[in-house]
Order: C-alpha cells, then sequence, then structure tokens
DNA sequence: AATTAATTATACCAATTGGTATAATTAAAC
DNA sequence: GTTTAATTATACCAATTGGTATAATTAATT
C-alpha cells in the first residue's frame, strides 16, 4: 500500500475510486453496475472518474484485482497462524464462510461472481478470474505437497484433485448459501472439506 | 409440451420467444440482455414481445423455468434408466459435464448463473435459483435414502451433507471447467463425487 | 504569493434502454 | 369470403448509458 504522503493526488483519488466501488461491482456486476451507480458511491463525478481510468471496464478491472488481493492478503496471514498442514487447507473454508456472513463487503466471492459474468461476455475479466482459480488452485496443492513432504498426509493423495475438490466444495457452498439465504448449508458443506483433509492423513 | 394444433397464436409466439431467448440470457444473464437482444434473436419487434410479456423480467422467469425444467427431464430420464442408486447419482456429473460441452446450448449451468446474478439484485429470479436447489437436494436425498432402504448404502449416512455436497462439487466445478476453458478439470472433480458415493456403500 | 500543472466538474453527445400508444397485419370465427 | 378479434409492427417516449470536450477548481512548483 503506497504511502499516502507519498502519492499524486491521481493516485489517491483512483485508489478512492477502487475501494469505494468495489462492493457495487461485486453486487451487480460488470453489466448491471453503471457509471451513474459509481458516481453515486463515490461522490465523485464523471469527469473525474474518466480522469483516472480510461473507461469502465478498466474501473472494473481494477477493482476486481483489489477484491481478489483483498482475499489473498486474509489467507495468508491466517495461514501463517496455522500450525499444521491441515489447518492451513481449513483456513479457506472459514475465510470464505466469513466473507459470506461478512456485512461490511457484500456480494458473495469476487471469484466466484466473475467467473459466472464473464466466462461468456468479457475476455479480460474472465482471464482474472482463470488466473485467480489457477493460483488458488496452486497454493493449495503446494501446502498438500508440503504436507506430504512433512508426513502429515500420505504420499499417493491425489493432490491436484483435492485442490480442485476443496475449491469446488468452497465455491459451490457459497453460491447455494448465499441464494438459499442458509449459511448454515455452507458449514454443512465444509464438513466435507473437512473429511477430505481428513482422509489424507498418514497417521 | 402442448399440442401445437391446440394452442393459441400468442402461445406459440410466446414458446418461441421462451425458447429463442434462452441461450442469450443464459449466457449475458438479465442485466446484460436487453431488448434489442430478444428481438434480434427472435426476428420479432418489441411490440410483439411486449404483446405476450408485461416486462423484460417476466421473460427472464418465464425462461428460467424452461431452462431449468429442460434440465430436471434430462436428469429425470437418465434417472430411469440407471440400475443402481449410484448409477443414479452419477447421473448429475454426466448431465452437468454435457451441458458445458454442448454447443447447442451454450452459457452454463442456467441455476448457478441465476442463482450468482440475482441473489444481490433479483428477488423473484433468486427466489426460483432457490427454490431449484431445494428441489435438487431433496431429490438427491430421496435417491440416497431409497439406496439406504434398498441396502446399498449404509444407514449412518449424513444424507443432507452428502446431497449438498454433490450439488456444490458439480456446481463448483462447472464454473472452474467454464472458466478456465478446461472441461478435464469438471472430469477430476467428479471423480470425488464418485468416492463420495463409493464411501456411503455398504458393501 | 504567483504561476503552472494536474485534477475534477460541468455540459454535452449519440446511442441505447425498457416501455407505451396506435397502426397494420394476421388469425379466428362465422 | 367477410367480419371481428387477436396479434405483431411501427413510431414514439423519457430516461439512462458510456463516453468526450471544455471550464472550473485544486494541487504542486517556484
Amino acid at each position: 500500500m503506497s504511502n499516502p504522503a507519498s502519492s499524486s493526488k491521481a493516485e489517491r483519488t483512483r485508489t478512492f475510486i477502487i475501494e469505494k466501488t468495489a462492493d457495487v461491482f461485486n453486487k451487480k456486476g460488470y453489466a448491471g453496475t453503471s457509471l451513474s451507480d459509481l458516481t453515486g458511491v463515490t461522490g465523485l463525478t464523471k469527469g473525474s472518474i474518466y480522469g483516472n481510468f480510461e473507461s469502465k471496464e478498466e474501473v472494473a478491472l481494477a477493482v476486481f484485482d483489489y477484491n481478489y488481493e483483498r482475499i489473498v492478503r486474509i489467507t495468508q496471514e491466517e495461514i501463517l497462524k496455522a500450525d499444521t498442514f491441515h489447518a492451513r487447507l481449513m483456513v479457506y473454508a472459514r475465510v470464505y464462510k466469513n466473507m459470506i456472513l461478512d456485512p461490511l463487503h457484500p456480494g458473495g466471492c469476487p471469484i466466484l461472481n466473475t467467473a459466472i459474468e464473464a466466462d461468456d461476455t468479457n475476455p479480460q475479466l474472465r482471464e482474472k478470474a482463470a488466473k485467480a482459480i489457477d493460483s488458488w488452485q496452486q497454493r493449495i496443492s503446494w501446502i498438500i505437497n508440503d504436507g506430504i513432504a512433512a508426513g502429515e498426509f500420505k504420499a499417493d493423495v491425489p493432490v491436484s484433485r483435492v485442490a480442485l475438490s476443496i475449491i469446488a466444495l468452497i465455491e459451490g457452498a457459497v453460491m447455494i448459501a448465499k441464494v438459499t439465504g442458509d449459511p448454515a448449508r455452507m458449514d454443512e458443506i465444509m464438513r466435507t472439506v473437512a473429511t477430505l483433509i481428513e482422509e489424507m492423513k498418514s497417521k
């Protein structure tokens, strides 16, 4: 995060716009978010927004990066506190569960929202979401492989399958919990995540 | 399906509009689909569309029903052909995998698309998607319970958890496969579905 | 404090949006 | 085939859309 004292006014405004519009883009999606929405939540005018971004799409791309980096930061902080590889994997379950409960950051998972909206309609956003999935899969695989190397998990674990399944379970759970308004269903599905992890253990 | 010979012209046009617009709504979502899109894919004018539907929203609601009923019909047909409860559950994996590969019906899973878009923005569409999830969970639970009653599955299976986890895995897999453009990842995750089912068996 | 540069606001643009009223065409009834 | 009813097309509407050019204001430099 740049030091406010060393950044130009435009940089500060650009960051302000990204932070202020993050929630509305996450709730309404790209197509459903208008320039009026952006001017509304920032209190700035269109001239100011276009002085900092070339297009609405450029705002959305920057907002995706911001939302995604927020998730990565939180999960990394929690992972550093975990003392077993099992606990590290369960960080994802916890972080995503908290995400759907957090009134300060509404709209659910930005990766999921972006993937679903952009896969058929916006190549640049889709690319960002796909990279986020790839990166997530990679991070989970590393944790599992480190757990194998440390003897916590068995050597014959199908690493990619487990990593992908954890992501699918989490994102699927987010979708179900949000649309039904029933967070307990996410808890139930996270028990399956815990079971998947438990079954990797070498004991 | 009504007999064409017995339906009014308006009924036939209404059905025509629903069928012709199903794909564009599924790809672009509600907010991203305009009346111009609807007139474009039907070849009809706005006057004709508004003669059959009160609003764009009413078209979208009818289209959701149509897309959803299509999925239900296909899965029910396949389930009737299956000879074990295991095979019945794997029908869902197969039907959804085929859905993302089918060039004739693009855009992915309508339940997932609708759930993600509508959960924060459109209460009526959200309600339909939530009911579809509830219904799907119910159907899977019935299959599992019938499998328990028939002795194929163990009696202590956590039915709701398995049902929810299968749905989450499938929808998560659809999302991942579509955004990354890599259907093989869905195959990988469906192996976890198969394992979940295998682990229920009483042997 | 004065000057210059940067940034934001305002007014404007063409196009599109979802929707409506009426005209034109087609379907249905006789 | 004629008449009536139903359906679809056309022209229109106010509002909004994403974006641009210029004016006004603020920030940065001297």
